[in-house]
DNA sequence: TATTGTTATACTCTATAACTATA
DNA sequence: TATAGTTATAGAGTATAACAATA
């Protein structure tokens, strides 16, 4: 019964972690001209190189007409550019220029430097402990959303 | 060094449960015909009782504009009632019909269900420190968040 | 026939600005 | 004059369905 109690506490922390957590990274999205949906198209594109409009709707889970929203601001403010894919001709390539390379970069900075807010003032074993945790968190939920 | 490392991994699995957790709630959420933002407003009427749309405004920090659509919208579908204020001719309060508050409470219980499914295979140690580092991190979040 | 990406349409959440009715 | 809530308008993210070009 004391457990519950405890159960219930840890999930709403949790709940306005991932709230303040969302508020924080969107506020740098927006000062580099960029949104939540619109970066993780950036990211994909930076973490695994030119890939398919169709290939970016698998990984985001998301329809492909939404890439197509998305590709089109991206290229409107400069952040990726469209190529013809060498073969097939149906399919259009998205990749980096030099200055979605470059925003790439600024935003794995901006996440190193979040780690270390984070988690700069927890000793060496808070932070293995948080992370086991929170990893059997994460594959708790895995399952939960897999299944439904 | 090895610390760094370490950083971006808990930063990774903590950004991933953020998305998990999001995408579970949302499918609890759409079963019972809800969506995040309405459930939001049901939320805190069902907490602090008959509450003015500006109130709740001020407490989602969002637009007065906005809150008179999700109100709308779930009073077309019978979540809450718009009842006169009874001193302010201006204002209108938002209440929870019979409808709203058994779906509160099925929510409540959603919740706690939740919160045993995550945590209940911890120890009530690990609980306890994972509850500790997550109040740190949140802790930190609100400094960021507030002074950006 | 199946797949890639598009146009067409619609819904949700969000914002600002102008306005009405009241305080 | 200030406040509560609305209409008007706009933009972002999401979806499905129909369609063109290509495989």
């Amino acid at each position: 019964m004391m457990r519950h109690l405890h159960d219930h506490a840890s999930l709403d922390v949790l709940l306005e972690v991932t709230v303040l957590l969302a508020d924080d990274m969107e506020g740098d999205l927006a000062r580099r001209g960029l949104t939540r949906a619109r970066t993780a198209v950036v990211w994909l594109v930076a973490l695994h190189g030119p890939m398919t409009q169709r290939a970016l709707a698998d990984l985001l889970r998301v329809s492909p007409r939404n890439v197509t929203g998305l590709v089109d601001a991206l290229v409107a403010t400069g952040f990726v550019r469209r190529d013809p894919h060498p073969t097939d001709r149906r399919a259009t390539l998205v990749v980096l220029p030099e200055h979605g390379t470059e925003v790439a970069d600024a935003l794995q900075r901006d996440r190193a430097q979040l780690a270390e807010q984070l988690f700069g003032e927890l000793g060496e074993r808070e932070v293995a402990e948080l992370h086991r945790s929170l990893a059997h968190v994460r594959d708790v939920l895995r399952r939960l959303v897999a299944e439904p």
